[in-house]
DNA sequence: ATATATCCGGAACAAGGTTCCGTTTGCAAG
DNA sequence: CTTGCAAACGGAACCTTGTTCCGGATATAT
């Protein structure tokens, strides 16, 4: 009658750390398996939701469902290692943006990246406000991911002059997963194109302030 | 692989109106065991949240599981109409409370009796964030009854000079449900202290308002 | 080549939602 | 006051899904 949270020694979903660090030894089909049921898990998150069975993304990734429980000791930590994934790729992107486009083209297109992220988590509202605690780090993790990407091209948009220099990332990243959340209605599209508009006004607002300051 | 949504004939959850129309005949015992199952489910949501087993309901109100779905075909069916039975009452405490106090009282009461509810649904941001259709219909429901009591006491206060005049009723709802969501942290203490201070701030429109206008 | 710690698979268990059906009962007509 | 029966009741049984367990397979160090 009450909460059970033994929790003997989950090594993925404490750490803040971004990776996982390879402790002893992790055995290569161990590795294996673990991608595949990452890569299987985000697969069927996106078509049927989070509450997928795990005999589904087990069966998905081709192997027993004492595996799955095996590296991911409760459906929860599944669910929240492939949104640390997701995350980490999507504040990878953020440098590899900027290394093949203009300060501020680059930001416009790490936005777009980042709505589509938010829109192709269906159930990652519900999750949050689920009040299990198992999901209780995520926003400290998506924050700490997220933030430092952004505001990296944001600083180098600014001192190219082609976005206003004011911009706290924070603010941005809470602005745009609003104007995203599924539940506001209105599809990806209606995202994107309003998403796109903020980003506009950033760019706006740089001359005006050019104007108005010199 | 889909939805499946035959819903034959639902006769609480679909329509908007308040309360269920006399269908026919209602046997004295299914009303009686469909009150003790509201009245156990309120009380068993408000303590295990609205995830609570449904034997566990039934069980409180002291009928077989069989009763519980004769009467209420989904487990959804119930926290609906738990939910919406709970928005009628804090509705007409609304002409209870104006009957009772002074309206600028009256209106600070009800705004309490509000944040109250919505402290107390734990499971009720959830619910409504989990994609479930089932609750889609929540919303317009909630807004369609406690506008309303909220515009007639607005209006009696603000008549009264009491308040400023310029406040919309879903506004107000917005706001005070926004300070009050149990994910904000903060227990319901501070709720009450910061839509306390909402009201007050009505208030203080009131006089700066008159001194500005005339 | 061998030993062994680690990993794998899937049957088995537990819990909760939902269905089914034999029995009981409110109630209105006679 | 009977009687007939549609409606309602209860709870066992069923299905789905999360989680545990353990005998067998296997990667890897020696």
């Amino acid at each position: 009658m009450g909460e059970k949270t033994p929790n003997g020694k989950t090594d993925q979903g404490d750490s803040l750390e971004p990776r996982d660090r390879a402790d002893r030894h992790v055995r290569a089909d161990a590795r294996r398996n673990i991608d595949a049921l990452l890569r299987a898990a985000m697969a069927v998150f996106a078509t049927s939701g989070v509450e997928a069975p795990v005999r589904e993304i087990a069966e998905k990734a081709g192997v027993g469902v004492g595996t799955v429980y095996r590296h991911f000791p409760q459906r929860s930590d599944l669910i929240v290692a492939v949104f640390r994934n997701e995350v980490d790729a999507c504040a990878d992107a953020a440098p590899i943006l900027a290394g093949k486009h203009e300060p501020g083209e680059a930001l416009a297109l790490w936005m777009q990246r980042y709505v589509d992220f938010i829109t192709a988590k269906r159930g990652l509202a519900a999750a949050l406000y689920s009040g299990n605690p198992a999901f209780d780090t995520l926003p400290a993790y998506f924050n700490q991911r997220l933030r430092p990407a952004l505001q990296t091209l944001l600083e180098a948009a600014a001192a190219a002059g082609e976005v206003r220099a004011d911009i706290e990332p924070g603010d941005l990243l809470g602005a745009a997963a609003s104007l995203a959340m599924p539940a506001h209605g209105g599809g990806p599209a209606q995202a994107r194109r309003m998403v796109a508009l903020l980003v506009d006004g950033l760019r706006y607002g740089a001359s005006t302030l050019a104007d108005t300051r010199s």
